[in-house]
DNA sequence: GAGCTCTTATATCGTGGCGATATATCGCAG
DNA sequence: CTGCGATATATCGCCACGATATAAGAGCTC
């Protein structure tokens, strides 16, 4: 158990490597592909928790090492990694989730980009959780911008008036992906 | 020198006490008024950040302890924090500056938030920047849009588009603040 | 006015992830 | 043939976050 790291993270490496064996380089761009303008991705988080997971039994090194030189820290090795069969049961456990935590900002996105691996009844959920707290920050905005609106100086108040738009356009977003889940959901009860 | 904690959080907090005295918890509500959506604050960095600044001079504390109790760490305290002369000129100085660093995601918004006590210049060429980097962002989102166009599942396609939606239009949003920027430094110039 | 909860208020501690840095090889352009 | 940029792994310092502790006021009810 424990759940050490963020699971985002966890989730992140262990949905990209979905797809089949990868070195970490690459596994790097692909989940900034996925991700990339929202989160960000470091070696100095991705190498730790790529040990922690292969030591936690989820992930298993195919050491593929092209160039058998090995010597410290030798670049150009090329370590594999896959998912085991551990591997595979915690992704789908991970992905089953769907509490407050994952529609937070951080976790959505990672979440959303996962969503073809991820069961159609929880991705209503997702959605449904992301969207009452975009509500909610909405709400929080506009009590703001009524209650200081003449002690704020004109920049103050562009900055909160884009971030309302901003937020307003992502609800509306959030809308139409939920009613394509829940028609799918209901094709998929028929 | 060594400018030791992030620039950001010197400068958020250094630009929030410029309008008066405030202790903490204040400063705090504020600070995240000015910019709540885009940024956090915690105590965690709030508090060591107080202690930083009030060591390097810039700070100073008038600890109006209206309950004289006092005792270890000890509640309602209410310890007030004002800028010194130093402090108000490291506040200038911060606001002078204009390089990268003063168009990432993270300072901008601090930065905008400020603008009222920023020059004229300055603005522009933040505003500017800010604009190079946007632009460049979008390319890349294209760019990776019409690269992996087939292998990308849908999910994956509508997150992409949004990201780049939402790109789009802070990129507008930024010309019309340009926009009045410019004409404003014109003005001055008159 | 006893008890309740919510907000105000300061403070520290663990730690996860970022950014910087080191190292080294391969491919390719000039 | 030289040097630069991309590929590739790895570690280290450290800052900010989130959690947590503590406790006094405000306000409310019964």
């Amino acid at each position: 158990m424990a759940t050490r790291k963020s699971q985002t993270l966890e989730l992140a490496i262990l949905g990209t490597l979905k797809e089949g064996e990868l070195h970490g380089y690459e596994l790097r761009k692909r989940t900034l592909a996925l991700i990339g303008q929202v989160r960000s991705l470091s070696y100095g988080s991705l190498y730790p928790a790529l040990r922690d997971l292969t030591q936690s039994g989820y992930l298993q090194v195919d050491e593929s090492a092209a160039h058998g030189v090995r010597r410290g820290a030798n670049p150009r090795a090329r370590i594999s990694y896959s998912l085991t069969a551990a591997g595979k049961e915690r992704l789908n456990e991970l992905l089953a989730e769907a509490g407050p935590k994952e529609w937070d900002d951080e976790s959505f996105a990672v979440r959303l980009a996962l969503f073809s691996q991820t069961d159609v009844r929880v991705r209503v959920r997702i959605l449904e959780g992301r969207h009452t707290k975009l509500v909610e920050r909405l709400e929080a905005i506009r009590e703001s911008l009524s209650r200081g609106m003449e002690r704020m100086d004109s920049w103050t108040l562009e900055l909160q008036r884009h971030g309302e738009e901003a937020v307003e356009r992502e609800v509306r977003w959030l809308n139409e992906l939920i009613d394509n889940a829940r028609s799918e959901e209901k094709e998929m009860n028929k």
